[in-house]
DNA sequence: GTCTATAGGGCGATAGAC
DNA sequence: GTCTATCGCCCTATAGAC
């Protein structure tokens, strides 16, 4: 018998969701945690610079992902193209780990702390970027909302991947996603008779 | 001589800020910025649910602001429109705060607990706004993406407006940011050119 | 790993305002 | 008297220092 199990982050952070889960984020202490994962407290923070962070200590993977995708799109892909792209390609990743997404989902949407976690997770992501498609020549001003069109598009599209009762792929909802800001961003154009609903941009539920 | 002192929550509010400009957020105890305003520790919990709290509390009436004038906004305007004609509506209350919004602005950034409290703000902002449209009529899955789209150009248009050193409204830099965003959005449409810059949406810096 | 300061919640006492 | 702001002392968990 080993001196040590290994992958403690891995038991930390499953001990994490299953006590989250079960009993709240607030009733749960660190060393709860760490006792579930055959851990001492201290180690905990040896993993994790803080309690919220063993739910996103992963994500960092996916930002590093997200990031180089971004910078090595074609110099000729319009700056939101290249984001989207870069989105898409998560779609095989998150493709077997929907109910996994759920769960995680959930307990952060329970949570205002992880909510707050997640959200500067997600701009530290946009500032990311925002600074590639700078360095790819994109004005800074247009980087800077063209990452956050992305994120909103990613956050609705991810969103209706999550409800989908069927199995249309994350890429297929941020494609709609992306139509749908189209509609909202060029529907009030200056003067414009408003376009009500210019073709099919909604998936059906 | 009065027993309390009035304005308890300004004098702590003021007292926060000078003491986080000056030593940081993290080397400042609630202690300290309670007895900077001569009260008790005690006495802070019960006028802000935690220490981050007492740079937010203010906001809340600009949320309710936002809100209510996205409300009153004609049915037959588009949601975007709608929902930047309120931000818009906030660049007088802003004309004669440059300076405390860039100290304030400074501050938050500097510190990553801060902006993490921020964003959520915005956030429950962005479901707010998102509600009132769906209640006006916009579907729902259009009435979150024109919240966050709008939230998008506020962050980028204020951001804008913080750094301009003459002395254009916010309510212009919400426009130019408006614009940028619809160039960013509409640009990469369907097979198309892909058309490089459409007019002068950006302002000189 | 141990030791400690701080966040932040609970409760009750007190001292004003009315 | 009531109502409410303030404060004191209890506590535990977080998280950083040593």
């Amino acid at each position: 018998m080993a001196r040590w199990e290994p992958n403690a982050v891995g038991r930390l952070t499953e001990a994490a969701m299953a006590l989250f889960t079960e009993r709240g984020y607030g009733e749960t202490t660190v060393g709860d945690i760490a006792a579930r994962a055959g851990l001492g407290e201290r180690t905990f923070f040896n993993h994790f610079s803080d309690k919220r962070e063993v739910l996103f200590a992963g994500s960092e993977q996916f930002v590093r992902q997200i990031v180089e995708a971004v910078r090595a799109a074609p110099s000729s892909a319009p700056p939101l193209d290249a984001v989207l792209a870069a989105y898409e390609g998560t779609s095989d990743f998150f493709a077997g780990r929907r109910a996994f997404a759920r769960k995680r989902s959930a307990l952060i949407a329970a949570h205002r702390e992880l909510q707050e976690r997640e959200l500067i997770k997600l701009i530290t992501l946009a500032a990311g970027i925002t600074e590639v498609l700078k360095a790819r020549g994109t004005a800074a001003a247009a980087a800077g909302l063209a990452a956050e069109a992305g994120l909103a598009i990613f956050r609705a599209g991810f969103e209706q991947w999550l409800k989908d009762r069927g199995d249309r792929s994350l890429a297929v909802h941020l494609r709609a996603a992306r139509r749908q800001l189209e509609a909202v961003v060029g529907g009030g154009a200056p003067g414009s008779k408003r376009s009500r609903r210019r073709g099919r941009a909604a998936i059906a539920d």
